[in-house]
DNA sequence: GCAAAATTTTGAATCGATCCAACATTCGTG
DNA sequence: CACGAATGTTGGATCGATTCAAAATTTTGC
């Protein structure tokens, strides 16, 4: 805009005044005589001054009153993805509540994510780990700030975090089916690790690197085993939790000469995209099949039929992320929240 | 965390090096000698050093690689709102292909707004300008950075703004509905300025502060007086585009001995809303009333039935905005954007 | 072995503010 | 009028980095 920008000191010269002065006009304008303040706050208008430069600001203040929201995905996983939105709706109202600012953070490949975390001006961050968080937590940690991991994929006892008891959801879920009388399941897993998707064993399954997906997993079958179902026979297939995987793992389980008469999907997302595949199909649901989802998300009240599914307090934990970042005063804390089953209309007695 | 924290200069002295290498190390890290490098990384690892703190790097460069999303409702408009969201999912796409990052900038009351845009770090911003947008604007364009306004919801001609037709998208609208051979209208309008909400005559309505809810009025009733209808006598109710007042509208506009078969809402939320309402007292949409909404917001895509609507192009616009913001070269650019009408199942002949 | 060229390192200047101890001025009061 | 208190103003120090011209060192060429 100008040719060079106008600076504090530029206005205080022109003003007659030492800078400090200048300053005071600025951010304690009690302090200052109000002749001389007119005179200064006449001369910033006149040079075109644009207020105190926050960056000059920044450096003095300890704080930045604003707070990080990083993920590895891009940007547009915030608004697009049904959790991420209901997560980031309880972050914003923690800060409305106290007046801070969110920075998004992210990037499409890992070194503009690396960059973009080193300098992002903000008081702490909410990690959001998903799948690669592992890299993405490193990468926070050594900003030495306060930060929280949401969704904790993985055991590090060193960090904040704000999870979900997966083990015991799960079984909340295999149990709500197996007390319907359900014999015979399917399991759409979400990664087990970065390697891919595929078919896959229960020994691989329970020794995968993501503990959520491996937690969800042993929460299944220790709760079918209790009923007596085989649960080296389940078919498990892992999905990217995305439409094209989640599909090729429906074809897989309903390719078996005794197909399921109940899927544990472990997002609601998948859930979802397998209710489409099931009506495209003309499978019925939940006559035919039953299936149970994860998250809670929005949509899921809303499908046809509705999805009952095990819901995270995902507004809640947005909230306590934030308050967790706050209130951080050097001591870890690890909260699990509570999953709650939420029956709708998904999920019925098996036929015969 | 620490007693004090460790800055490049500490590191610096440690490794018995000048803060100028020191710098080097980390931001240009191939100027140094290998031997050099590692002993200042060795001595940053044993201090515990966070790395080069943004806040000083940013007063040194120029730019900041992050743009402001600004709007005077609380935060969490920018993911509860189905037209944010959109547009948000448009800016998104261009800050992730061109790696900037995103502020989201907002605050409950005017004060804080004022002090959250004076003190954000951001190369430029992007103004929702929704009611009290002008007060928004002022404030920003006191930052002296590039800004560009969304939805110009008035006319001044100094400032970036990327908006639409509101005149000739409302056209559409009602030549719409009148060419299925409507004859009697309602207006379900958004707020004509600060005052609030209930009846409002044409004239109030045609004089109003904000130009883009007028604009749409004259365009309804520019095209209605086309095929002939009484203007003066259509029922126009001032909404505050939320669920009350809607429904109080509702009443309004169906309370009259001869109700309108049409509905003209100036937005989809409203046009939601109405539906919503009009299924509570079993009024059948589109059999016995007409509704066109305005924006083309996706959850009109699947109601019951689906809404018809004027639909904006969110995405390309915040697309858009953020390449105003990150081209600008002092030049004022003002786009107007294309209006579609998209036809769905809640508009048909009147039955009579 | 030495001058010239290339590579590294240095340290002062700068970015734009805020803070604060010291100094200056004004005011009230006996 | 003098003195202490109250109120305003000053300018140096600081926040934490980057930059760049100049100085120091190493390498190259002959």
């Amino acid at each position: 805009m100008q040719r060079k920008s106008i600076k504090l000191a530029d206005v205080a010269k022109a003003a007659g005044v030492s800078h400090g002065t200048a300053s005071n006009v600025f951010s304690r304008p009690e302090v200052v005589r109000p002749e001389v303040r007119e005179r200064v706050l006449a001369e910033a208008q006149k040079l075109g001054y644009a207020g105190p430069d926050p960056r000059g600001r920044l450096l003095r203040a300890g704080k930045v009153n604003a707070i990080g929201v990083a993920t590895a995905e891009p940007l547009s996983y915030f608004f697009n993805d049904p959790f991420a939105r209901v997560v980031m709706s309880g972050i914003t109202q923690a800060c409305d509540a106290t007046g801070a600012g969110i920075s998004l953070v992210s990037a499409a490949n890992n070194e503009q994510l690396a960059w973009n975390i080193q300098s992002a001006v903000v008081d702490g961050f909410i990690v959001f780990c998903l799948e690669g968080g592992s890299r993405l937590v490193e990468l926070t940690r050594e900003r030495r700030l306060p930060f929280v991991a949401l969704d904790f994929g993985y055991d590090d006892e060193t960090i904040n975090a704000i999870g979900v008891d997966d083990f015991s959801g799960a079984g909340m879920a295999a149990r709500h089916l197996a007390e319907l009388g359900h014999r015979r399941f399917g399991v759409l897993a979400l990664p087990f690790d970065d390697s891919g998707s595929g078919p896959a064993s229960v020994e691989r399954a329970l020794t995968a690197a993501y503990a959520g997906t491996r937690d969800r997993l042993r929460g299944y079958l220790d709760v079918l085993a209790g009923f007596g179902v085989d649960t080296s026979a389940v078919p498990i297939y892992e999905t990217d939790n995305d439409e094209v995987t989640t599909r090729a793992g429906l074809e897989y389980l309903f390719a078996f000469p005794n197909p399921p008469t109940a899927v544990l999907a472990m997002s609601d997302k998948v859930a979802l995209i397998a209710i489409d595949w099931f009506r495209e199909r003309g499978i019925a649901v939940p006559d035919t099949v039953s299936i149970v989802g994860f998250d809670g998300v929005p949509e899921g009240g809303i499908s046809k039929p509705p999805l009952t599914t095990i819901a995270q307090p995902m507004e809640e934990m947005g909230r306590r992320a934030v308050q967790t970042i706050l209130e951080f005063d050097g001591t870890i804390r690890r909260e699990t929240m509570e999953l709650r089953l939420i029956g709708r209309a998904s999920t019925a007695p098996p036929l015969h």
